[in-house]
DNA sequence: CTGAAGTTTCAATAAATAATGAAAGAATAG
DNA sequence: CTATTCTTTCATTATTTATTGAAACTTCAG
């Protein structure tokens, strides 16, 4: 295969993985690009790889700034601004599950919280129901998010670091 | 909290949930829905519930059976059908990576796979980058699938099931 | 300053996705 | 059979989400 075919071929994959878990198809396909370019690239460079207007290259590359997965590179005697991506793919992962845990999880977290304290007959049957299965998913949920947090402070820690190392 | 406010903040919560992690959040309401019911509904009782179309129950209640997250059930005597939610949350959390794990991460890999052998001088520094960083992508998302892998058969293994516990 | 080069914003528009509801299709009680 | 009850399909419509591009804004060299 030929480099520009396999990297539309890469560029495209990635923007379908995005998609499918709720990361916006060309926000993923900037930062597909990105991951494999050798050097950073300028705004204009993506619109071009991209055929993206400016407008949608500026968003997506904010975007994938606030997630923290770009990062802008200002060249010494050059006046545009160039975007480079972490290269380091367990770091990206990493950054996602931060961000994800965050904005989603944490909400979710909340609210079952919220929800937990029904008032009425404990012995209702709908109440006891309703409370045993928020209990149930409260528990799975909290479970998750601490794992992720786990594995998100994996760095730091070299125990959770080497037990990490006999998943590979 | 009143249970019916409690069951409706679940109902949107869980809708949200789905919706930022690429499911239907029609989709997700219903699978909340059936989750807290203390028995089974119809499609009527869910159309009602949820105020969504016929046709909109209908898709949405198929596709959770094909997710494998809910079920039909025939009650004696009675012509409809009912459906039934699986209240066993990591049963749930486990049949929805098994699924996504099939529709997105492998055909991922797949892409991976064809695209890491890209002609051309191995000295060149844009194959090289290419071809170094697809490597770590690869890598990375070949780790999480055998991870998913794992958990999804955590529950045959009782070596995996404890040291799940550690989690806990 | 001033103007050229670059970036950001956002109302308008396009594209993608989801929902409706009526019609067609099944299943079954009588 | 066939009338009734229930389910499924799918063209149409509505909603949501993403994209464009021109105007406003910023920065800085001269």
């Amino acid at each position: 295969m030929k480099l520009t075919e396999a990297t539309e071929k890469f560029i495209q994959a990635w923007g379908t993985l995005g998609s499918s878990w709720g990361i916006n198809r060309t926000m993923a396909q900037v930062h597909a690009l990105l991951l494999i370019a050798p050097e950073s690239l300028s705004a204009e460079d993506i619109m071009e790889k991209l055929s993206i207007s400016r407008g949608n290259a500026n968003m997506n590359i904010r975007a994938l700034m606030d997630w923290g997965l770009v990062s802008k590179e200002l060249k010494p005697g050059e006046r545009k601004e160039f975007f480079s991506a972490e290269k380091d793919i367990w770091k990206v992962a990493t950054q996602v599950m931060k961000e994800r845990r965050k904005r989603e999880l944490e909400p979710v977290l909340k609210v079952l919280q919220d929800v937990s304290v029904v008032e009425g007959d404990k012995k209702n049957k709908d109440i006891k129901a309703f409370n045993d299965t928020i209990k149930n998913i409260k528990g799975v949920v909290t479970k998750a998010d601490k794992t992720l947090e786990m594995l998100i402070k994996a760095d730091e820690s070299w125990f959770v670091a080497s037990f990490l190392k006999l998943l590979k």
